[in-house]
DNA sequence: TGCGCTAATTAGCTGCGCTAACTAGCTGCG
DNA sequence: CGCAGCTAGTTAGCGCAGCTAATTAGCGCA
């Protein structure tokens, strides 16, 4: 079916927008924003890691990093540290409350979805597993 | 297996944020946002169409859409008219100028994407079409 | 008439993208 | 050695898109 397949890419740019749009909203009661709190994991998983490197792995421009980690820092989630070696470089890692409130935010922030997944059947199920891979190469791309 | 269930709904949460976030990067270059678009391409299907029920369908405030319509009235992508029965409703629908936006637009923006939608397996694709309605369902919940 | 409801708007806040321009520090070459 | 040029991060300032609270305009009914 041609059709399908040509109209496949306008489809899922729709859903995807507005899958997120509801994400974003069921996000509040936290008190960081989801892109804090994504930052906060890559932050979590890849070490002490510098502004730059940490702005290419979220897709952003260094300004945009710069303030989320401001942020994240005032909060109390990370911490900076400067490079012995480069005195240019500004390090950011977890603190113990970050992982914490990593934690439980991913608990929280995924109840919506997961309220709605155990709905599902079984066969839609594994067809987002499926999916699942192919969503994020495509993000990744 | 329990373990790919359970860790469903983060993963797709973390796997649309990103994708959602990754579209809206491919849209710079069009005289309107996606978020305009989408409303616009609402616009399109449902004829004339009060302020708060376009709210309603694209799950934002009343507010939000206001200045969405301003904007797209301003670039002459819709036209307002008042409601002959009830003066408090301001209707909207799409110009002629509008519907050519959005056929450009839709086909520019799905460039990305369909680019690299036509770079996976058949087998893929099919995951991602049987995916679609899935992911459209959770929106929508 | 006037009270209450509804639709839309205005005003003002926040978050998060961006670019341009600047500072600080490193590096390498003449 | 010393300066030129590059790199990392930040600052400044813009726009869009969410939100809530409060306001304006119009309807409808007792």
């Amino acid at each position: 079916m041609p059709g399908q397949t040509d109209d496949l890419a306008p489809a899922l740019r729709m859903a995807v927008m507005r899958l997120a749009r509801r994400l974003r909203l069921e996000d509040t009661a936290a008190g960081a924003t989801l892109s804090q709190l994504s930052a906060l994991a890559v932050i979590e998983k890849f070490g002490p890691i510098g502004i730059g490197d940490l702005a290419v792995r979220e897709r952003v421009q260094p300004p945009t990093m710069t303030r989320m980690v401001t942020k994240l820092e005032v909060l109390g989630l990370i911490g900076r540290t400067g490079d012995p070696k480069d005195g240019r470089i500004v390090r950011v890692a977890i603190t113990n409350a970050g992982g914490k409130a990593l934690a439980d935010s991913r608990r929280r922030r995924t109840a919506f979805l997961a309220a709605n997944v155990v709905t599902l059947s079984d066969s839609d199920r594994r067809a987002l597993i499926r999916a699942l891979p192919i969503l994020e190469r495509l993000a990744d791309a």
